[in-house]
RNA sequence: GGCGGCGUAGCUCAGUUGGUUAGAGCAUGCGGCUCAUAUCCGCAGUGUCGUAGGUUCGACUCCUACCGCCGCCA
């Protein structure tokens, strides 16, 4: 049996709509594990994303628009669910914060935890922010006036009683295991910063609200005046529903220990230092890695909402047609740093990448097997002795095993643009080779027709396996090139090159995958 | 203030343990082909590799200082 592996998401804070950076994320995470469901079968792998529906934040918004906060997340996440299904985001499991499912879970695991000694309750005196729904001490606010750094408004001197995790006594285990790889922080740069951040000692991490205050949380199962909320509940999240549904200790046991977690870059504290700390504080495993990514920033500027620059993903897809999006932010963006997203960027990768290479040569090809052979495939492909060649950077090679090497790019190195860049590789292979055996040439000479089979089974052979290769990344328009090439069943589909067309097959007539755009023809 | 990253062709970036004329894509110019979505192929470039020093037979690649941009921590 292949192993298994859990894959993640962040959980979505549904107090506003899904843009184009949470797309990015869910994307890169569907496409890794597309990938891996290649390698080990898709029983093996389990994919999960959803969204974090407590807290105060998601009450004052819900409360803004004159709903219940159950009503204004039912909403929410909903906006989630349909904006990644749009994208093709193939999800195992979608689960809600305010599921009952998981309520139970994360109360069990406060049962777990408490039981274990590892919570207090002790009164609390501090700074408190609204808006970051969390303490502050002193030193970390702007002075004069202890205004908060990130909302740069005053913090409110509170004083209470509340639970907390003592998790300091976690620090050097986590440390330890962030050093040897056994949690693995990659890109590597974040390893460097996680192990920075747990250079000091952590203070007993709160973990409760007191229901008077705020009620939108899931109560304590030793204390009806209490609540949990937000990043404790939030983090059991990547565990709850399927732990529920295939039992804890086979959860644990078979899935969770492999889990790779996608995250960006303003999470890698908590995610690095808190949430060890709270799997430990449960007497749980932990789970294999964290993979990083930067901000996806609009025409040069962070994406927000105040900013008034936020996009929604699915209008995009919509306007250029599936694939597209997936196909831009993998290609132009290196995981792990920045990058950006502009409709002018878009369009020029649409027409460079999409239109020109991928969906001329389609084109060509099918064209050229029509007009010749009227569709019909009559010779097995080969791999062309290139020497007969002047042009010196063909490289067959480029094609073979292509399927192997993008999936390892993917899901060994997280290297979504070089993958892509494989592949186009492919295609310009493809292009060099037409233009070098003018096929178009030598049909006219009825003499040399059975040279000119043998050059097209070569290039549709070749597109079969680029469509392969492809189909994590985009897998409508893979679906589309296997239907021009008449392929259905799998065994065609994923064959080595060689051994998929065969004599005797018949491809369609070629559609144009990708019509060209105007430039700024978004929208 | 402490730690770390980045600064390479007009634009976006590659450059593995220091070694021959520093690369790719896009954009630009010229030439070729006509099967194809006016697509494709070839050729041509331009770069004080942030600045100033240092180590070395030799540095984009190592060291030091400085400038600029950014991140994390305080």
């Amino acid at each position: 049996m292949s192993e298994r592996i859990h894959i993640t998401t962040a959980i979505f804070y549904s107090n506003g709509t899904p843009h184009v950076g949470s797309a990015y994320e869910a994307l890169a995470a569907d496409v890794f594990a597309r990938c891996q469901r290649r390698r080990r079968g898709r029983e093996n792998v389990s994919f999960l994303s959803g969204t974090d529906e407590h807290g105060d934040k998601i009450r004052r918004a819900a409360m803004a628009e004159g709903l219940a906060p159950k009503a204004y997340t039912d909403k929410m996440s909903v906006l989630f669910r349909d904006a990644f299904k749009g994208l093709n985001v193939d999800l195992d499991y979608w689960v809600r914060t305010t599921d009952a499912v998981h309520e139970k879970f994360v109360q069990r695991m406060l049962v777990e935890t408490q039981a274990k000694g590892n919570i207090e309750f002790k009164e609390y005196e501090g700074l408190y922010c609204v808006g970051c729904e969390r303490f502050y001490t002193e030193k970390e606010l702007q002075q004069p006036g202890n205004l908060c750094p990130t909302h740069n408004a005053p913090v409110e001197l509170i004083k209470e009683s509340n639970y907390f995790l003592k998790i300091d006594q976690f620090r050097e285990q986590v440390i330890e295991k962030i050093k040897r790889d056994e949690i693995l922080i990659r890109p590597e740069r974040y390893k460097n910063e996680a192990l920075n951040m747990l250079g000091e000692p952590l203070s007993d991490l709160c973990i409760s609200r007191p229901k008077a205050r705020m009620d939108w949380g899931i109560e304590l199962p030793f204390d009806d005046q209490y609540v949990t909320y937000v990043w404790y509940d939030a983090f059991w999240a990547y565990v709850s529903e399927p732990a529920s549904r295939l039992g804890l200790d086979v959860f644990m046991r078979e899935w969770w220990p492999t889990t790779e977690h996608f995250i960006g870059k303003d999470i890698l504290k908590t995610h690095a230092v808190y949430w060890p700390a709270i799997l430990l504080a449960a007497g749980l495993p932990l789970f294999r890695s964290l993979n990083v990514h930067g901000w996806l920033n609009f025409g040069g500027s962070r994406m927000s909402k105040s900013s008034g620059n936020v996009r929604d993903p699915v209008s995009y897809e919509k306007a250029f047609g599936p694939d597209v999006l997936r196909y831009f932010v993998m290609r132009e963006v290196v995981y792990g740093l920045d990058g950006d997203f502009s409709e002018e960027r878009l369009t020029e990768r649409y027409n460079a990448d999409l239109a020109n290479d991928l969906g001329n040569v389609v084109s060509r090809v099918l064209a050229m097997a029509q007009r010749y052979f009227n569709g019909k495939v009559s010779e097995s492909p080969e791999i062309p002795d290139l020497s007969l060649f002047l042009t010196k950077k063909i490289a067959w090679s480029d094609l073979l095993e292509l399927t192997e090497r993008v999936n390892d790019d993917v899901t060994k190195e997280l290297d979504f643009k070089r993958a892509l860049e494989k592949i186009w590789a492919g295609l310009d292979v493809a292009n060099k080779y037409i233009v070098e055996t003018a096929p178009f040439s030598l049909a006219k000479d009825p003499a040399k027709l059975p040279q000119v089979a043998q050059i097209l089974a070569n290039l549709l052979e070749a597109i079969r396996v680029v469509a392969d290769a492809l189909e994590p990344f985009m897998p409508v328009t893979a679906g589309k090139i296997f239907d021009l090439l008449n392929v259905v069943d799998d065994a065609t589909k994923r064959a080595p090159y060689g051994e998929g067309l065969k004599p005797g097959h018949q491809v369609n007539a070629p559609v144009p995958l990708f019509p060209r755009r105007e430039k700024l023809a978004a929208s």
